[in-house]
DNA sequence: CTGAAAGCGCTTACAG
DNA sequence: CTGAAAGCGCTTACAG
């Protein structure tokens, strides 16, 4: 490999004059750049960014921190993850989807290593001891999701209570009155938005009167269709269910209809933080709430951009709801 | 950020001595080695990755390439990425997904920047510029997939031909004589897998004197509904589909079912190359050709491995079959 | 067992 | 407009 001091050698300049060549940082003259040039394309030169990077101090790459090991990536984090990458090459910066878990001393080496000048921080808990790391550290991040009390940290989240609220209230203006939530579980996860939809869905239905039931469901298809086999057995009298799990919501449809229970006339069904793709997995389609993926992942970038721009700047947060398709699982209630 | 140089002098000895700590690269008497992380637990200080890559030449830090923002993400990539991002940390790496598309010019940045030590490419296709430009400059890689002619390249690959056979001599046996094939559309992608599975389809059943259709289908559920949909219609003499399409199989067989085609007393259908996530997706559970993506995934970062280690070596070249799951939508051709 | 020093490949004030 | 030189934070022969 070529280095810059070669291609001075061969351009007869200083590696400075080189180096405003590459960067184009400062003016150079006609004739000495393209001497430079050529002698760049003869040596096949290539900037090392890690010379770059030390002696600048950032590398311009940011980590999405996903726990891909320990949680099963969705078709809507797939979204977050191409649109914050998009939107992260439009501002210069690459970004790369690093899989580490909870793991704080992981994270510790990755982010005060110097490879990476910033985070996004996905799957965020409520009480989640990355945040704290980071934080501690110094190191320059974003959530795309919250903890309990992200006060002064810069956040992008989904809106979980105004959805969680509007999903109970459209079922209730259909008439149900007896309203299943089922949510994702997940050992040792105590994930933000999760926790936000439960208790509002508990605080809503209470509101209008309006029976509740909570149901577990592991993120899997099969684990859905299980519940949704054994659902007309156990809740006869449920009958409409909102599935806050995108992995399990099309199995669950099918586990209902399997068994002989028809969707939306008998009960109805509305997925809530999803997206067309798992929509249309099922038949009939899933009426759902779909997740603002692209555009929080590129508001995620932004958020992180603007940390990175003035450390003391107010954060960046921004809350966006779901919005509602329709589709065909939703019906007035039975009887 | 406290640097070595701050640690040395805290603990008042040589930066080397640090260095011979931190690494374990030298024996340190006990009593040093104690003042120094007395010293670095007072100053938190954590090694600077970069200082570290520039001074070594190494980052131990490898990436998997996959255009994300041009093609998407299925459940069995995403099963690549975890094996190989599991298998990659044994191994003491860390990898990260790098969504670089067919865009040279970033390849070449980020490969022979010196940030990453190697990298896995996916989404191989039969010409592939990316795979010349790594090779001529001389770039660690390993492919996961292969092009036309992979010769002296390091590869692990779906065994296509095998797998596709098994497809078409399973529908043969089952006395199917006139067979669809469902492949992946994508426009500018000639996709190796793709194209070796397709004229092999074409070439066994010709072997079998059985009738054959090619049908495209773009990397979508709903288009995949679209085309069962329009199935009984258009091919009303075929009894079996092979569907090598794992985004487009669920809504394929739902297209089917939903227009009262019944699957599979009326078609069989096989998926060639997907998940157990995506065949509990449709009723009836889809009968699949399982892709061996966690062994690839393994195999992908041994084959990377071994190149990084011995660059003259023989390259790893491996080929795995997809492993037959029985479900519910086969059966004997009818009438 | 420990240290002084060169070197990894760049960037960037500073000087001219 | 161009260059000499210090510096980014480490690692690692080499010497003692």
């Amino acid at each position: 490999m070529a280095t810059m001091q070669d291609v001075a050698t061969r351009a007869q300049v200083s590696i400075a004059t080189v180096s405003f060549v590459v960067n184009g940082t400062k003016h150079v003259t006609d004739a000495t750049k393209q001497r430079v040039e050529q002698a760049m394309r003869e040596l096949g030169f290539r900037r090392n960014s890690v010379g770059a990077a030390l002696a600048r101090g950032r590398t311009r790459i940011l980590a999405l921190l996903f726990p891909v090991l320990e949680r099963s990536l969705s078709h809507t984090s797939v979204a977050f993850f191409s649109s914050a990458s998009r939107r992260a090459r439009e501002r210069g910066y690459d970004l790369v989807m690093w899989p580490i878990g909870t793991d704080i001393e992981q994270i510790d080496v990755l982010a005060r290593g110097g490879l990476v000048d910033g985070v996004i921080l996905m799957e965020v808990q409520l009480e989640d001891p990355r945040v704290k790391a980071l934080a501690d550290n110094n190191v320059p991040f974003a959530m795309i999701g919250r903890t309990e009390d992200p006060s002064a940290l810069p956040y992008v989240d989904i809106d979980m209570v105004t959805s969680t609220r509007e999903a109970v209230e459209r079922l209730v203006a259909l008439g149900h009155r007896d309203i299943a939530f089922v949510y994702s579980t997940h050992p040792e996860y105590n994930h933000g938005a999760v926790s936000r939809a439960r208790s509002t869905y508990l605080a809503v239905t209470e509101e209008h009167g309006v029976a509740s039931t909570l149901l577990a469901c592991d993120e899997q298809p099969a684990d859905g269709r299980a519940l949704g086999e054994r659902f007309a057995d156990e809740h006869p009298a449920t009958t409409a269910v909102i599935v806050m799990n995108e992995h399990a919501a099309p199995g669950f449809v099918r586990g209902l209809t399997r068994t002989g229970t028809r969707v939306p006339e008998q009960v109805s069904v509305l997925s809530l933080g999803s997206s067309a793709y798992m929509a249309e997995m099922t038949d009939p389609t899933l009426t759902y709430l779909r997740t603002p993926a692209s555009e929080l992942g590129e508001l995620g970038v932004d958020a992180l951009e603007r940390r990175l721009a003035d450390p003391s700047a107010s954060p960046l947060q921004t809350l966006l709801p779901c919005t509602f398709v329709p589709n065909a699982t939703l019906a007035r209630a039975r009887g």
